[in-house]
DNA sequence: AAAAAAACAGTCAAATATGCTTTTTATTTT
DNA sequence: AAAATAAAAAGCATATTTGACTGTTTTTTT
């Protein structure tokens, strides 16, 4: 009650009498829950997120809550979903923020050395790894986590228009990068040594910049021969 | 009482009857049941393990297993340190198993690759990804992990002396290593493409190599500069 | 202004997980 | 052989979590 009315006091953009402003305010509460679950789940991790942690957490009871969310199931599916949004957005944003003019390739691996260390994405972390061993969680995480590396993969090829036409040069680069960082990104929450990771980042860019100059060398078979083939 | 007797008519060695006899029991039955946690560790995740689970699982009455382990703290403590042996003892048959007269980088990183996607590695993974929110089992498992570290880091060092004294290039060979295949391993998990993997193996070993020979330029500052540099 | 609908809060009961206690059975020592 | 000790099983009590129910306030529609 006096949550409503101290809203009411501090938005003034949407006044109280209007119509559909209960559905405005309906749709900013469900929004705060969901970023509620996301903290959650940074904050406990999965196993340990409850519908009545997450609505103290929003800041609202559990009834008010509950008439959001039947179940914990729809609050789970929806919280994912939101959490998918942001990650595209954030990743979008990162790729667009690249400067053209920049060092491109390591401005790119900066980036999404960012995203990696942000909590949205160990949220997602927490939630692909608690889904290898829940079928119910993995049946709605799966698809997500699909999406985003099919959107990695596309924005990549589109914004880095000099690896087009590498090929498997192209899904070598992708892999290494993929694996690398994350596997970089899992370590680093746990082990306060940034200097390493910077090191190991230079090294990736320099590699990614080899393997492009290989992939434009005049004789194609001698590229990837030299980086796909049994040794070289 | 049934299980004591089937035991007693499998195990012909230990007969029933001698002094120790009860004290030998007792520590095979401590044994089946930390298995037995690593595998609910496997199956169930950190979070859903529970004590009764861990029981049904061991194939032993509750009361049974709470006479061995009094509370849960102490149980997972015990499964913790009985699986961290295990991941040590497997890391060092592993290492011991490499043939001198083989390709040995390449046999090395087979063989941790073999380990990674070993059901006992998974296990940890889950425990310390667990651990991220969990201070009570980050203080259980913290360690462990750090003492892994320490082991897999000295025994790389002690097998692969012809790394010996290439110093910082030696640090960025590890961390490499680790991450890549830490990242790999993980993503392996809820991926079945095993050529992805082998391909990005084969690329890493193709790099150690790169690394290795460039640790043995006659110039120790070319070397460095390559691979540590701001570009190069 | 009155009725209907939506949003919200509080409480309760069922299910589950854990730790503790009691009883029974088995083994070792005197 | 009897007493003492150890092991195992079963049951109970407590705490946590979830889903459902009831009543109240606020908003929208007639």
């Amino acid at each position: 009650m006096e949550r409503v009315r101290a809203e009411r006091a501090d938005t003034g953009s949407t006044g109280p009498g209007h119509p559909g402003w209960q559905a405005e305010k309906s749709a900013l509460m469900r929004q705060q829950i969901l970023e509620a679950a996301i903290r959650c789940f940074i904050k406990l991790g999965y196993a340990r997120t409850t519908t009545t942690e997450i609505a103290q957490e929003a800041g609202v009871s559990r009834g008010a809550m509950v008439h959001h969310f039947s179940n914990k199931e729809r609050l789970i599916t929806a919280a994912v979903a939101h959490l998918h949004h942001r990650r595209v957005a954030s990743f979008r944003d990162a790729i667009a923020s690249i400067d053209p003019k920049s060092d491109r390739q390591t401005e790119g691996i900066e980036r999404y050395w960012d995203l990696l260390s942000d909590p949205t994405f160990i949220a997602f972390h927490e939630l692909t790894f608690a889904a290898r061993t829940d079928p119910t969680l993995e049946a709605i995480v799966g698809p997500a986590v699909r999406e985003f590396e099919a959107e990695w993969y596309e924005q990549a090829k589109r914004s880095f228009p000099e690896w087009a036409d590498t090929g498997r040069l192209f899904d070598l680069a992708m892999d290494l990068t993929q694996f690398l960082m994350e596997g970089m990104a899992l370590h680093s929450m746990m082990d306060d040594d940034p200097g390493r990771y910077q090191r190991l980042r230079r090294y990736l860019v320099n590699r990614l910049k080899e393997i492009l100059a290989a992939a434009h060398d005049p004789d194609p078979d001698a590229a990837v021969g030299r980086f796909l083939a049994d040794d070289g």
